[in-house]
Formats: C-alpha cells, sequence, structure tokens
DNA sequence: ACCTGAACACCGTTCAAGT
DNA sequence: ACCTGAACACCGTTCAAGT
C-alpha cells in the first residue's frame, strides 16, 4: 500500500497507525480472462473505486477507469450508482463502515477519552486516505454510516451535563475539527509527496528553507515556530489541538 | 465565557453578516465590443474566475468559460497562469487578500478576542463564497496572503504564555478548526441550495423529517437534537465550537 | 509580449440495442 | 436484470503561428 512517513510518536493519542485493508475480494471480475461479457456487483465497484481513489487520488478516478478496471464499459457503472458523486460518496461511505466498526464497541470509560478515541480513528482513516476529506462526513443523508458516526460521537456528549444545544455543538465542532485537520493535512502535500516521488522529510525541509528566508520583522511568528514545523508531526498536531478543544467541552460540562 | 447556556447569536461572534464586493473593474476587456484582439491582465484573469466560481462553484470554473467570459480563446489563459489549479489557488488567494487587510490592524486588545476576530473574519469570508474552503489556506508557498493570515493568527498567540511548540500546535488548530467547519457547512448543501431553487429552510426541513423518521433506539442522539438543528444557525454553532476550543487555549495558557 | 487556431487526448453521461 | 456500442457535448493543455 502506500507508506505512512510518519511514525506514531504521540503522547496523548495512543492509537496505533492505520494500515489499509486489502479491498473486498473482487467478485468475478476476473482479470485476463477472456469474457464477452462483464458482471459486476455493488461491492465489486466501491472496491475498486476505493482501490482506485488509494492510487491515484480523486482525480484518478474516472468512470472509464473504474470500468476498465472491472472490465467492462463505462455504462455498465451506472447501473450501480446514478454518477461519478454517488459513486465518491458511497466510496467514502464504504470505509467509513469500516471505521465505524471499529469504533461501535467503544463507550463506558470517560466520556471525553471516548469521544477522543472516535475522532482520533476518525482522523487516521483520514489521513491514510487524504481523498476521504472532502467527502466524508459529507452527507447523512446518502452516507448511512457518515450518520452512525455522527451519532456515536454525539452519544458521548449525552453523558457529560450540557444541554442539548451545547451537546449539539461540541459534537459538530469535534466533526468539523477533525474533518478539517485531517483534509488540511491530506491536500497540504502537492502530489509529488503522494505519489511517493519526493519525500515526506525534503518536502519539510524545502517549506522550512522558504520560511526561514521570509523576512523576520514581517514574520515573527514563522520565525518563531519554524523549527517546530521543521520537525513536527501531523498526527500530534492534531491530538494537541483536539485536546483544547476536548479541554473546552470538559470545562463547560462543569460550569 | 460559558455563562449563556443557550449558546445564543451574536453574543460571543458579534461581526454584521458578509456581503460580496463586486469584483474589481475589468480593466479593459469591452464585452459586446468587436475587437479582433482580447487584452487580459493577471486582475482581470482572476476578478472573473471569482465571478464565474461565485455564480456556479469549482465546477463552473472552466478555462473555456474564463476565456469567453474574458472575449478570448482558452489558451490565452496560460499565458497568466501555468493551469488551473494554480487559478483556483491564486483566485482563493485574491479573496484572501482582502480578509487580511480587513483584519490587518486587529490587535492590542485580549489576544484571545483577537484571536477569535481573525477567526470569525475568515469563516465569514468562507460562507460567502463555499468555494473558498477548499483553496483557502492550502499552500503558503504558492498564496502570499494564506501565509499572512496564518502569521496575523500566530501573532496573538505570542502573547499567550505558552511555549512555542503550544503556540504552533494551537494556530494549527484554530485554522483547520475554520477552514474545516466552514467547508463542511459550505458543501453541506447539494447544489440546488447553492443555486437558490431552494430555499435553506426546506432543505433543513426534509434533512430534520428524515431524523425524525429514524429509530430512536438505534440514534438517541440525533432524537435529541433534531429541534435545535431544525433551528440553528451555522455561524452561531461555528461560533460556539470555536469558543470550546478558544477555552482551552486559554486554559492552557494559565496552567 | 501576448494572443489565436487548431488540434490532442481525454472526460461524464445518455440511450438504443443487445443478452 | 444487467451490460455493450457508440455517440454527444464537453473538458484541460499544448504549440506552432500570428501580431
Amino acid at each position: 500500500m502506500f507508506d505512512n512517513p510518519q511514525g506514531a510518536r504521540s503522547l496523548w493519542c495512543d492509537g496505533g497507525m492505520p494500515t489499509h485493508d486489502e479491498p473486498v475480494a473482487d467478485t468475478g471480475t476476473a482479470v485476463g480472462r477472456a469474457r464477452s461479457r462483464a458482471s459486476h456487483s455493488l461491492d465489486s465497484v466501491l472496491a475498486e473505486a476505493v482501490a482506485l481513489l488509494d492510487e491515484s487520488g480523486v482525480a484518478g478516478l474516472t468512470i472509464r477507469a473504474l470500468a476498465a478496471r472491472l472490465g467492462g464499459g463505462p455504462a455498465s457503472i451506472y447501473w450501480y450508482v446514478s454518477g461519478r458523486d454517488e459513486l465518491l460518496d458511497m466510496a467514502a461511505d464504504s470505509i467509513l463502515a469500516r471505521v465505524f466498526a471499529s469504533v461501535q464497541d467503544v463507550g463506558g470509560g470517560d466520556p471525553v477519552d471516548d469521544l477522543r478515541t472516535i475522532a482520533v480513528a476518525l482522523f487516521d482513516a483520514i489521513v491514510d486516505r487524504p481523498w476521504l476529506g472532502a467527502y466524508a462526513l459529507r452527507d447523512t443523508g446518502t452516507q448511512p454510516h457518515s450518520l452512525r458516526l455522527y451519532e456515536k460521537i454525539g452519544e458521548q456528549t449525552m453523558l457529560l451535563e450540557l444541554t442539548p444545544t451545547q451537546r449539539f455543538n461540541a459534537t459538530s465542532a469535534v466533526v468539523g475539527f477533525v474533518i478539517g485537520v485531517a483534509a488540511d493535512m491530506g491536500h497540504e502535500l502537492p502530489e509529488e509527496v503522494v505519489s511517493g516521488e519526493v519525500s515526506r522529510e525534503k518536502y519539510l525541509d524545502r517549506a522550512t528553507e522558504a520560511w526561514r528566508s521570509l523576512d523576520p520583522g514581517e514574520f515573527p511568528f514563522i520565525h518563531h515556530i519554524v523549527e517546530e514545523f521543521a520537525h513536527h508531526s501531523d498526527r500530534a498536531q492534531f491530538c494537541a489541538g483536539l485536546d483544547l478543544l476536548l479541554a473546552g467541552i470538559r470545562m463547560q460540562a462543569r460550569a
């Protein structure tokens, strides 16, 4: 699969780094065997779509490339999905289903800690698959597992002494934070890093160099944190920010 | 901070609702007048790109549509930008320039309050122009005003008793939160609302109806907050979440 | 220096027709 | 029920040529 260049050197977020599951076994899309007629299934369409997204990002998922992979013509895809947008939504939801499954049993501990566990699981999934950032938890109507994940996060807030409005706001804040930061970190890398031809270290080095060359008078903050930037871990940074938000939620629950 | 349990609108965030500026006057792209040769400028290219984005979103900004608007051929655009991606980045940055200008003089008050003022200004800009969500503060290398805005936010944290790492993390958390929540709220609307053919109220009503019909045993949280959802304001919700994050930052600065 | 014309290599989507 | 073939109406990008 693709390697995740940053190690799990987190103190606050101690979950293991995620790795891709293998795509669901394709159900009879025999590659190479010559057939007169291709035959897919929604599962194989989504699994192949996910594989394509993992390999070459959102731009790489074309109806035609997907069809070719499945051994059929472009039009065949439209039997399973209404169009490319729905395909993206459903592909994202198929991954969210796994995320949900992995946190289904979370609960019973400290509600804020459980909230963090769920948030981190979602973050890891998006970092692992940057394309998820733009499509995860987008439409609870079309994405059943977006809804379940939102519900799951919200349920933790119900164990805190908050008003319904406060719970609603806290839940949306956590979801927004996770998606936002993860998406940001995902597409911060300009495609040469994604494809693996430039290492993350080298990319950070170049950015660091550019920052160092800025006028210190005009950019005091940049200069103040350039060393932290040079050696930072996205995951640790996410966890630090999440903990700030969770601290605010905890404080509100105590007031 | 949390003395208002209803999270009432505009007690914390009291800026006025934003409206579009008119696009910068086009510099000699004479519409209707018949000319043998079109003549643009980077400014007019970006202004027209922004107008196109405002009218019909990211998908609506095609090189060909932009060129037609400017009265020339598609190839002429490539004199000013290297491609569509750079066009999007620069168009976003041209708006971020205005955001930066509007908060340039913020400072001197309570650092956390100033942080909030800047964050809200950025949020408003993205809500006003949902396409910004995906392109704002994406590449500080290509987007000079992304960098300045990041610097401006970071400078406020320098007035707090934090370590450099904590300042770096707090700044990134605020930026991530704003972009994430704003982007989420922006593309939560499925294009029929954006175009204005379905009102936001009607859309919320339909979503609310769907949520009410869910099994209360399986979705206790959704049922718990469905009434708040039905009447919520995106902006108030954003402000409530931002205040949770800022409370966490303030708390860390006191520790 | 800046734009045109025309082409290349793609796209998503539709739809009658096949099996 | 599910897929094929072929078309339609687009795309971004390139490049020699013009002015």
